[in-house]
DNA sequence: CATTTGATCTGTAACGTTACAGATTTACCG
DNA sequence: CGGTAAATCTGTAACGTTACAGATCAAATG
């Protein structure tokens, strides 16, 4: 009655479109009697179409199990609906992705985006995958791990005005996106404990210099040190991400050396576990002759060794706030608004 | 001179397609003076263009760093050269993805294709992401995870003629390409080696019963009871993907009970964890009390505790064998031909 | 010389979507 | 009643690519 038995006037339409394939706008069209373009105005809530016709596009919409095409959307309109996941080498990819990622993807299912990770493999330039995303357009919005603190992925994608969110934070002026765990209080609050344990001389397995936290954790680390009277053991010689076996061996050697520590902080639960090892080859033992304060994230260095002071940094929630912070960036909310802390707390004071 | 001045007589070409933008073919059909439809053909070496000008066109394509759109390439072939890698819940998603991942990457990388990770996070019908891959012709291969024997999954992508390949074997009677770990060897392996230090009641932790490699572990296991002559301690009423508390107590149990068994397997890196923490909790020691026999991927149950045997699965190979095999099928091989399995060598026998 | 062949090249249409510039109808105003 | 505004709907063109069905021209054939 009401014009909904209005006949479209325009290109044929044949039946043939009910058929297996996939319903496309074309096919919600021909079964509502409307045009194309109506129909794409409508499921979009388009303020010119008629609150009953977006009613009868969306019902038909719904039980054909309508899904627009990406590549259809993407080609006009340039965008993606994809966040890419900028991955780095080995020792990364292996450790906290996993987790990550599905905070990650707890956030974006319920959205149209999709993630696709861009890991650089064999180049060990990491611009590679950056410059990838942002001449090919595949991407609407890009998190970045392994941040430092003049990070040059960061200058490039604000420039080019692409949405990002580092893991992890920058020194360089520019204010973008990020979220972070703050490795400063973890350190200072390992100091702590180590001296709550009457541990004088302190050893730190830090993260690879160039990283922008491995400063902020040794921030924490003196700051703790001078404020509690603690005396630096020198230890640098490695870093978290070396060969597990190269800091066992490194941390034998130290504590058989004549300088060994009483307290060792290490940065990751890899490291705390290798550490653990040389420390046990060298013939000391921890609770004894030395404390150890380690951040973790799979929950089960507790299991391992007790003695160990274990911090939980959380992977999961990580991804869920970087994915978060990038979906708000892409709806342009401002940067300056979308950097977060994360203060994850220790095993025994939860 | 040859004929390298003519002068495409069709629509007019702008110069303002050499600006700022990504170039596409109609950028270098100007520039060479040729059609779009030469241009595109030239790229793909079709026989009907001549050398001179696919010279002419690669070069063109080269200098301008041309890279086929790829929603173009979508939206007129159907090809997405995407490979969904479906994931399943919080346990797996955590420890093996990551070095999966990279290996995947490693064999994606060089080839057009994308990786895109599609986990089903509240839904626990692992059909759903199937489904909607299917539905939404959303990638071009699927890698499928948490096998079992009887797979809706695969049933699913086989009757839709979706190329696919799974980590771990089926049981029903579809030939498909799979890439799987010999977990019937390495429990097999663990009973000889548990035998071989003296032990005679064996216990195991085994994967849940609804994956098809579970049923493998048990079978290596109980031929190598039968073969050795030894006695399974019943231990069912948890497995490696309970809770790692529950698994630890359920040892610390077991161990404490009358009984107790004096060999233990374990078929993931975290539950060995668990279970020597469960073990020294109980008051009893490795080595002295129970010998252990572990499966692991991250190479550091050797740090932790020399006693326990440990043999080590490598995941970013079985990525790499995934990618190989998906990558394959893809392009048609038989799917026959595409079915690997690995045996992956014990610690101390490199 | 007319014709065929082969080697190269080409325009058109279509994939599914949306921006744009109307078109149509109804309601309202003076 | 003419005119205009508002509400609702529409076709066309374009995004970049490729399948298809020619078109062009020189060389070979009859």
């Amino acid at each position: 009655m009401s014009g909904s038995d209005r006949v479209s006037a325009g290109k044929v339409h044949t039946p043939q479109m009910l058929d297996g394939e996939r319903p496309t706008l074309k096919t919600i069209a021909y079964l509502t009697g409307l045009g194309v373009t109506t129909v794409s105005r409508a499921l979009k809530d388009a303020p010119d179409i008629g609150a009953e016709t977006k009613e009868r596009v969306r019902l038909v919409a719904r039980q054909l199990g309508y899904q627009p095409n990406r590549a259809g959307v993407r080609l006009r309109t340039g965008k993606t609906n994809v966040i890419a996941l900028v991955l780095g080498m080995d020792a990364e990819i292996m450790s906290m992705t996993g987790r990550m990622v599905y905070g990650i993807s707890q956030v974006l299912t319920g959205t149209p985006y999709h993630l696709v990770l861009t890991p650089h493999i064999n180049s060990s330039d990491p611009m590679v995958p950056v410059r990838y995303i942002a001449d090919t357009g595949s991407a609407d919005g890009v998190i970045l791990s392994r941040t430092e603190p003049d990070d040059a992925r960061v200058r490039f994608l604000t420039e080019r005005n692409i949405p990002f969110v580092t893991h992890g934070r920058t020194a360089m002026g520019v204010i973008h996106p990020y979220h972070d765990f703050d490795n400063e209080a973890f350190a200072y609050k390992a100091v702590e404990r180590l001296a709550a344990r009457g541990r004088r001389r302190i050893a730190i397995m830090r993260p690879p210099t160039q990283l922008t936290y491995s400063g902020h954790t040794m921030n924490g680390f003196r700051n703790g040190l001078r404020d509690l009277g603690l005396e630096e053991v020198p230890f640098d010689w490695i870093d978290i991400e070396s060969p597990a076996a190269v800091q066992k061996d490194a941390v034998e050697t130290l504590m058989r050396g004549p300088d060994a520590p009483d307290g060792l902080i290490c940065c990751s639960g890899s490291s705390a576990i290798a550490a653990a090892a040389g420390i046990a080859f060298s013939g000391k033992t921890i609770g004894r002759d030395i404390d150890m304060a380690a951040k973790e994230s799979a929950g089960v260095l507790p299991w391992f060794q007790p003695q160990i002071i274990a911090m939980n940094e959380d992977f999961t929630s990580a991804g869920r706030e970087l994915a978060r912070a990038l979906l708000a960036r892409i709806g342009g909310t401002d940067p300056a608004a979308l950097q977060s802390i994360d203060m994850s707390t220790w095993a025994d004071e939860a």
